[in-house]
DNA sequence: GTCTGGCACTCCCACGCGCCGAGTGCCAGG
DNA sequence: CCTGGCACTCGGCGCGTGGGAGTGCCAGAC
């Protein structure tokens, strides 16, 4: 187990780090955070920490810098979440306020989120399979065509064409709407598949083959994972990284062009609060190098979604995660609002 | 006016500093281009292409660099467009040709185009203004809420919330959903004001209200400009982008993320065929280093919205002409089937 | 035991230097 | 108008060097 000053020394070597983008020595240590020891003592402290695996040294007679398991109890032990002052509250209230629509309210969240924390951000759009069905709207474009329309109650739209295997009459189509509206407005998606199993016993045998049709693209539509779509921004902040740049910074837009693997990094924080991964434990390889703070955000108590951002391991966690956290709460309340 | 051989000379200058990144001398070109005449003879050409400001040196006794009036000529009259290979084209087809809906499109468009480029792709979704109205939904939410659905014939989808001014009858609603779709469906946005225009005279005082909001929302997401979204990818192809990174390469993202600005630099092409901008030619000021190669793209014979790539001045003008005109006729194509 | 000051050591980095070579401009002659 | 020759200019690279920050260790103080 660590002393308790040897806690404080890795806590002001990760904070002059993230500061300062060098590694920093002993000496400056002692000078720039009073921790009432020489810079000798100092130095075994560091010595010790750097055993344990918390710190390293790029070269021998530099300075430490923290490791990613350095970072990690800096996370987990030594750093609060930093919350947001009043006026930076106002702020994304304000910039939040204003959206008319679904997209838009992702799109601000996006570049809100870029700007507070300086880093790449990354916005889920809220996902189908926990929200709730708000209507479903059939569309004749053609004798044996139809057109549904899924409007979830977090106002997102998806549409899927329907081939009929037979011609289906405007009768039953007002039919198949009225029931199946009855049935699956307000409820939660999961709970759909087993509300409508039996609705083709409903109608006509010669109407049975499309309302099947219809039901399994409705199906198809709410399970269908790629369509949990996401919005990324700021990645001009990524310039800010380091100074090896195009070997640091092209795995990583790499990986944040490839959806599947941010929204199972996304996927896998299971946190009810903020999570945040570290370098190497995130799986994929191009973001070993980065850590990704996420939370999941929702309209009512309950998480639809995950945002988050994207930097360096070297980044401010208390304020990221402060900043991640608030507006994650503000996009809630919107969500709820409208 | 220039003769034929300095023009010869320019264009294996360009050629030769696309290919290798590095400024041309006179020797290199005599010997990689079989001019017939000597590299003291080049340098008397390239003197005077210098006075007209085509080339540049980058420092006293380096080589040459085509300044962005050279590449204009280049690109003008000197360089064709290469058209894609079979196999090439086959390939676009087979990669275009899985795409289940028109995000999916548009995405798989994107994706295409960095790869072919490897430069930055951005396809801008099929602009509503230009294309036709498919069907207009009117679902009831509440007794004095309505929801306006409105998909147009390149398969998107919009909606909109209507408030209305007095509550609205089922029976009613039904009858403007007839009307408004027996008017404008199949018509071209443009039309569709002047068709609608006489409309809330059909109905009772009582319902005007509510049929003239109705009818307001529908133009207003008619011409609703900033509708105009866009995709864009292969970002991480910029690090291929020089040797100074962070200087170039952030301006870029950072226009990137502006996306009203690509709409602007996308909007400004008039050109019925692919367009060239090089350098200082984009207004906007971070995309002084780079050209943006366009074109519209279709359904039908008439282009409905923008593609194109964005990269460095240096790069391969013919090869990526082609690439960006064979991918907005595959996409016309897919388009115009589904 | 724990902390401290002193000391020798290690290495990175910035700087200055000189060389090399590619490229140029100019000129006289074909 | 083209060509070969020639002197000149610079940028880039390798090298050696000195300074400085930082370390590890040790003996002594509290």
């Amino acid at each position: 187990m660590l002393s308790e000053r040897r806690l404080q020394v890795l806590r002001a070597i990760v904070q002059d780090y993230v500061g300062t983008e060098e590694p920093v020595g002993s000496k400056a240590l002692t000078e720039r955070h009073n921790l009432g020891v020489s810079p000798a003592t100092v130095r075994n402290d560091m010595a010790a920490l750097e055993e344990e695996g918390f710190i390293a040294q790029p070269h021998t007679s530099a300075g430490r810098i923290p490791t990613d398991k350095g970072y990690r109890l800096f996370v987990d032990k030594l750093a609060g979440v930093k919350p947001m002052t009043a006026p930076e509250r106002r702020a994304i209230q304000n910039f939040l306020e204003g959206a008319v629509d679904l997209d838009d309210v992702v799109a601000r969240t996006v570049r809100l989120l870029a700007q507070l924390t300086r880093q790449v951000a990354v916005v889920q759009y809220p996902s189908l399979t926990r929200s709730t069905v708000r209507h479903v709207e059939l569309l004749s474009l053609a004798p044996a065509r139809l057109m549904l329309v899924l409007i979830t109650d977090t106002g997102r739209v998806e549409q899927r064409m329907v081939d009929c295997p037979a011609p289906f009459g405007e009768a039953s189509l007002a039919d198949l709407r009225a029931r199946l509206n009855s049935r699956v407005a307000g409820r939660r998606f999961a709970d759909v598949p087993s509300l409508v199993e039996d609705l083709p016993e409903a109608f006509e045998a010669e109407d049975r083959g499309t309302v099947s049709t219809v039901l399994s693209t409705l199906l198809e539509t709410l399970v269908e994972e790629n369509e949990e779509r996401l919005m990324i921004g700021g990645t001009a902040n990524l310039t800010r990284f380091g100074h090896d740049f195009p070997l640091t910074i092209r795995p990583v837009l790499e990986a944040l062009e490839e959806q599947v693997v941010l929204l199972k990094l996304l996927g896998e924080a299971k946190d009810p609060g903020v999570t945040v991964r570290i370098g190497h434990e995130n799986a994929h390889e191009g973001l070993n190098s980065t850590s990704v703070v996420s939370v999941g955000y929702g309209s009512g108590g309950e998480a639809v979604a995950k945002l988050g951002v994207v930097g360096p391991t070297r980044m401010d966690y208390p304020g990221t995660m402060g900043a991640v956290r608030a507006v994650a709460r503000y996009v809630g309340q919107i969500l709820a609002e409208s």
